[in-house]
DNA sequence: ACTTCTTTAGGTGTTTTACTGAATCCTCTA
DNA sequence: TAGAGGATTCAGTAAAACACCTAAAGAAGT
């Protein structure tokens, strides 16, 4: 058989070597790529040249699910696996959704990762322990009714509220909301409460991230 | 010649396999510790087991500076050799007062790690050029004046502004930004003024992006 | 018709921001 | 060694934003 053709992409190039260099003696695996980024790899990886690509992320970032989507797109015979440095559901949930087969942590080892690539070779899913109790954990909580009305709540921001957010977080003052929405100020005011008790969020603060996390706004 | 005794901190275990994967058919480097953070190796590391340490850095935290200082104090033989996902002048500026001896970047490669190995453990510093490239604009920057001042002021924030900047963006109110620096309250209004002044920032939704771009805090 | 949610907005008191000034400490340099 | 300059500390004052509450008009569904 074949060797599995692996390809890597880490926005750090050290790591990528790192992970190389820990995969060197596994003599069923071969790295054919290494990219610092998904869109970089894409445009590199031409007649789907790699049967696993392991993707490093180190931040939640949800325009990573887009972009590993996009890869699963054009490249419909590589298996996906990410191996991310953080473990939040939400997260996790959106690259599975994305089309990711498999899901490490950084809790990981070598054993484990060479394990998870021949699994994703062989057309199956790989996901880490530390994943399967969070899913396990999730799915359990989806019969908790206060669990899942928060959830529900997550995603039913009316449309006036997304507009003040979306505002807010591209920092516009109150007034300047109030403004452009001809409305009152302490209307703008309602609306953010709202947001905030709606999403359980504490601060204004909270309410740039959650913006950022939803792609309601840019970083920049 | 003994082999060089190597120790690693990354909070990342699957991070320092790679590492020791990476420095493993290197004949004269030894790795003897793994650590998840730089507390934890100052406590393992009895009689100044290791030549050098590489210190893994992901996000630019004021208190890996007060670590590492420790570190040096505590193990006075050992070589720091600092590796920063980050390349924020101000920063790195402070792990080498701080007492690393040396300094990489994501930008390195399994030779110049080496050869930065090296070099410390002979008792000389090692910078990469990515850094030495950092530390001449700094210096040369004093001839150029409105345009250089700028991107001058962007990196400078002190290390109080930081500690203010990363809490403030982790939803701490001014109360509790207060109370945990032992503060007044007004002075924490001061550093917060101060650092959108420095940078240029108009609003704080401005300065929670601000913190999230420079991966000073995370975006959950 | 009744409930529920959205959108609107005000009252009241607290917190944060904008802008300014200023004292103390540390560091670097002439 | 004295002085310049930044870092750190704090305060006064007016404006803005926020927390917590109430509440009315309208739209949508049961």
């Amino acid at each position: 058989m074949d060797k599995i053709k692996v390809a890597l992409v880490d926005e750090h190039p050290v790591m990528c070597d790192g992970i190389q260099s820990l995969l060197s003696d596994v003599i069923d695996i071969q790295i054919v790529h290494s990219s610092r980024t998904v869109t970089d790899l894409i445009q590199k990886l031409y007649f789907d040249w790699a049967n696993v690509v392991i993707v490093v992320l180190y931040t939640p970032d949800p325009e990573d699910a887009e972009l590993i989507s996009l890869l699963c797109k054009k490249h419909p015979k590589v298996q996906v696996l990410v191996l991310s440095m953080y473990r939040i559901e939400n997260m996790i949930f959106k690259m599975i959704k994305a089309g990711a087969k498999g899901h490490l942590t950084s809790e990981t080892n070598r054993d484990e990762m060479v394990e998870a690539i021949y699994t994703l070779r062989n057309g199956f899913d790989f996901y880490a322990k530390t994943i399967t109790n969070l899913i396990l954990r999730n799915y359990l909580n989806g019969s908790d009714e206060a669990a899942e009305a928060r959830r529900e709540r997550e995603k039913s921001l009316s449309t006036r509220e997304m507009e003040v957010l979306k505002l807010f977080a591209r920092s516009y003052t109150n007034k300047e909301i109030a403004d452009r929405l001809f409305i009152s100020v302490r209307t703008v005011e309602s609306h953010k409460n709202n947001i905030m008790r709606k999403i359980n969020l504490k601060t204004t603060v909270d309410m740039v991230k959650f913006a950022i996390r939803n792609n309601i706004v840019d970083v920049y």
